[in-house]
DNA sequence: CAGCATCCTTTTTGATACTG
DNA sequence: CAGTATCAAAAAGGATGCTG
């Protein structure tokens, strides 16, 4: 096999420094670094295919229905669905209410904490409407620049 | 996938209302309803389980190579950290530089649009900072509540 | 050092069938 | 309707060996 690097971004310039100290250039967030364990964690837990997307759902819709819910987040298998309410549920950010009627009637909504944490979200929401264009352009950059390094 | 259901509802409970369309509660960041399917692009994106985590170290460190990176985030295998940073790069988000030396000498750091994304994140990081402890209790509510329903 | 390739284990997810 | 239980498929992730 040849060269197999898929692509070079850019080459060059003989080394000098790296993993420099400075801070982040820009808004800075900087978490101490016991705060960022935790931190993670809860990276970990919202951070699976479906716990964002149920979140803006129920966000966007107040007080729904568990079908209603499957509808809205669409592609979510009922399993899921259930796995990922009981998470959301368990950590505080949704309540689950069951209606003793018959046939069953049993609904979600954000607690305060969930309204909270889909607030902190705005702003990703928000970067990725601003930004997903200059995502996808890099992308296909991306791609053309991989095939141009691709000899066929 | 979700089975078809014949109609939505076509019962009407003594439940107020449900799926209200009124909009979010508090901060209110909506997107338009075509905007979601790519906010839903975004989000499928990133929400897993490093990429989050190596964006921060970037943000953190600045210029970073790939074994320090690897040792920065922590727990991630080479094959895992590889791929998330192909994802990152392909997407815009990080620029890998290669330094045609031996041995090899590579590093990573967030392009413009990477920082941008971490600036955005830096809502959640703050969140997961103050309510963390509220996260934490619903937690361990949430498990005492439910082995108090486990008749054993 | 910075990967890619391959094999293998662990998780995750989906499709069904069944229940109160 | 709103789940649970179960089985099977798929994806993610890890370990190792091998390059330039």
């Amino acid at each position: 096999m040849f060269f197999t690097y898929p692509k070079e971004s850019d080459v060059a310039y003989p080394v000098q420094d790296e993993t420099r100290p400075s801070p982040a250039p820009q808004g800075d967030c900087a978490p101490g670094p016991e705060v960022e364990t935790l931190v993670r964690e809860m990276i970990g837990r919202v951070a699976d295919k479906w716990t964002m997307l149920v979140l803006e759902e129920l966000t966007e819709h107040g007080v729904v229905r568990f079908t209603r819910l499957g509808e809205l987040v669409g592609g979510i298998s009922q399993k899921m669905l259930t796995k990922t309410l009981r998470q959301l549920e368990a950590d505080g950010l949704v309540r689950r209410t069951v209606h003793p009627v018959i046939p069953p009637h049993v609904d979600y909504r954000l607690t305060s904490l969930g309204e909270s944490l889909s607030e902190a979200f705005c702003g990703v929401w928000i970067w990725a409407e601003q930004h997903h264009r200059e995502v996808a352009a890099a992308r296909q950059m991306f791609r053309s620049t991989e095939e141009a390094a691709t000899p066929d």
